[in-house]
DNA sequence: CACGGGTTTCTCTTACTACAGAACTAGCCG
DNA sequence: CGGCTAGTTCTGTAGTAAGAGAAACCCGTG
C-alpha cells in the first residue's frame, strides 16, 4: 500500500531523527514540540495522514494532536485533505519550501513585530510632547521607530516578489551589488 | 546633573512605556523580561549606568540584574564602561541599530539555525543509505537541506556588505529588480 | 432515535523558567 | 587583618505552559 509498509512498529531511522530534531528545533522557536513533530512527520509523508496514524507513529495523545493540527492549520503549514471512502479527516503538509518560509515569516511577523511597531508608535507620540524626557532618549526612540518601520516596509515589498525571482536574487548573493548604479565605493578592505 | 534629574522617584512616562513594551516584547521572543527591560533602559540612557541604578529604576533584584547583564554582554548588546573615580562597573548599550540587528541576528542564527542545519546534514546522510525510507521522504529531506543551506549562505554574504550600502539596498525595495538583467519573465498570472 | 466512531473541549498533573532573597566570595580601605 | 562594598552563585518559590486522559459533543447510520 504505502512505500514504508504503513503499520510497521516504528519509523525509518532517518525519519525519526528528522522528526525528533525538528521537534525540539520547534521548541527553541515559538512552536511547541508536538506541533513541530507533527509537521515534520507530515512533511515527510508521501500521503495524507489522519489523526490516529499520527498519534500512533509519534506516541502522543489524541487531544494534543487535535490542538496541534489546529495550530498548524492556523499557520497554514498543513491543509485538510478529503480522502475517498474515508470518514476521518486527513492532513498533508505544504511541501513548497518557499511557501513554508513565507507562512512562517508572516506568522512570526504578526505575532512579534507588528505589536512592537505599534508600541513604538505610541511611545514615539508620547515622547513627542513629554518635556521631562531627555533629548537623547527622544532621539533614540525615533531612530528605533524609523528603523523598524523601514525594515517592515522592506519585508512587505519582498514578499510581493514572485518566489522564483526572489530565489535567483538570493542565489546571486552579493553579486547584486555589481549591477547597481551606486557610487562605486570600494568596500573598505 | 543628568538631564532627567537622575534620582527622581520614577522615569519619564515615555521611557517607562518603552521599557515595559520592550520588556514583554522580549518575552514573546526568546529573551526574558528583565533582560529586555534592562536593555531598553540602557538604550535610552544618555550615560552609562551601574547595577544599582538599574535596580533602582526598574525595581528588580540584584542577582537578576547581574545575570541579565551577563547575558546582554554575551549578545554583545551592551558593553562595560569604566567611569573615572567610580568603583562599580558601568554599562552602556550599543546604539547603532544596524549593529544591534546584526548582533541579534547572529545570536539567533547560532542558537536556532546552525544546529538545525547540522541536524539536517546528519539526517540527509542517514537517509542516503537507508533502504527503508521512501523516495519521497528522502527527496524532501534533501530539498529542505538545500534550501536551508542556500539561505544560510545568503545570510552569510549579506552581513559582509557594509551597512550603509545594505541600507540603500533596502530602501530601494523591489526597485532592485529593475536594474537586474533578468529575462523579463512576466510573472506567471 | 439510540448507537458508535470521530473530534473537540475541559481539567488536572507535571515540568520548566523567571525571579527574589540569602549566602557567599573577592577586592580595597583603614 | 578586621570591616566595607561590589558582584556572583545558590536556593526556594511562584507562575506558566505542555500534554495526558476523561468527558462532552457531533453527525451519519442502522
Amino acid at each position: 500500500m504505502t512505500e514504508t509498509t504503513g503499520r510497521e512498529d516504528s519509523l525509518p531511522v532517518a525519519v525519526r531523527q528528522f522528526v525528533l530534531h525538528w521537534g525540539d528545533m520547534g521548541g527553541q522557536w515559538g512552536v511547541n514540540r508536538s506541533v513541530a513533530q507533527i509537521h515534520a512527520l507530515l512533511y515527510l509523508s508521501d500521503r495524507p495522514l489522519n489523526a490516529d496514524e499520527i498519534g500512533e507513529k509519534l506516541g502522543i495523545a489524541r487531544s494534543n494532536i487535535s490542538n496541534s493540527l489546529k495550530e498548524l492549520l492556523n499557520w497554514k503549514l498543513i491543509r485538510r485533505v478529503p480522502v475517498m471512502g474515508e470518514r476521518r479527516e486527513h492532513f498533508e503538509a505544504e511541501t513548497d519550501l518557499w511557501q513554508m518560509l513565507t507562512r512562517i515569516a508572516q506568522g512570526r511577523k504578526e505575532r512579534e513585530v507588528d505589536p512592537a511597531v505599534a508600541a513604538l508608535k505610541t511611545c514615539r507620540a508620547e515622547a513627542e510632547n513629554d518635556p521631562r524626557i531627555s533629548k537623547v532618549a527622544r532621539g533614540r526612540i525615533e531612530a528605533m521607530h524609523d528603523f523598524v518601520t523601514t525594515m517592515d516596509d522592506w519585508h512587505q515589498e519582498m514578499i510581493t516578489i514572485p518566489p522564483a525571482r526572489l530565489m535567483t536574487l538570493i542565489k546571486m548573493g552579493r553579486k547584486v551589488l555589481t549591477f547597481l548604479p551606486l557610487g562605486r565605493t570600494k568596500p573598505p578592505k
